[in-house]
DNA sequence: TTTCATTATCGTATATTTACGATATACAAT
DNA sequence: ATTGTATATCGTAAATATACGATAATGAAA
């Protein structure tokens, strides 16, 4: 008993705790900087920014593609990454939404 | 080796990760939207409109006080949740600043 | 004071996340 | 063909998150 019970809620719901879940990692926020900083960046040099090691830094990179923030394209024997821009604009204006209308002030 | 390696990172990384984080879970998100409808409410009457148990209602309440964003004040034998206007609105600007920065369109 | 109602916490089981070394895979270059 | 480089995946260990029953704690009501 232990499985998130994630059938329970609704959709609106399930999506917006999955696009945070996305970013509720300090490694993952630092990407998506990166990511946008320098517009877009092979696997290498992201990992060669990030304190760990190539191997965990592939696995936030693949949790970032899954809900579809970024994405990576292959050239060759490398992998270049960039933002999705139009999901993460979604992204935004569904968070965005969500706060303001449960923020009063 | 499994501890995250948050020291690793930047304050306001962590912080955005963090605000997150608390926001990862679809119940915690039924909580913020119930307690900005109803304004402020009792646990009890939020276990109610939940799927979940009320320990596992009271630990997602919790994690919800731990990072700011609702307030919990003891009246007699009940408590009353409601929203943490401030420290939402904060949360809420940060969020949204990152967002439309790392956001090119 | 005893009883009832409300909520927080403890203990515990299971699932998921985080992290990394090792390895597999894919391609370029020699 | 062999070697080297880049990246994804596998296997695994440890930490954290999720969930709930049971119990403690607090105060109201009888």
């Amino acid at each position: 008993m232990a499985k998130a019970k994630l059938e329970k809620f609704k959709s609106d719901e399930l999506l917006l705790a999955d696009a945070a879940k996305a970013m509720s990692h300090p490694a993952r926020i630092k990407i998506l900087k990166i990511l946008s900083e320098y517009n877009a960046c092979f696997c290498g040099e992201i990992v060669d920014l990030l304190p760990l090691s190539q191997a965990t830094v592939s696995q936030h990179l693949k949790e970032l593609k899954r809900v579809g923030l970024i994405k990576g394209e292959i050239e060759g024997p490398k992998t270049c990454y960039c933002i999705n821009e139009e999901l993460l604009n979604k992204v935004t204006k569904q968070l965005t939404s969500f706060l303001s209308n449960v923020c009063k002030c």
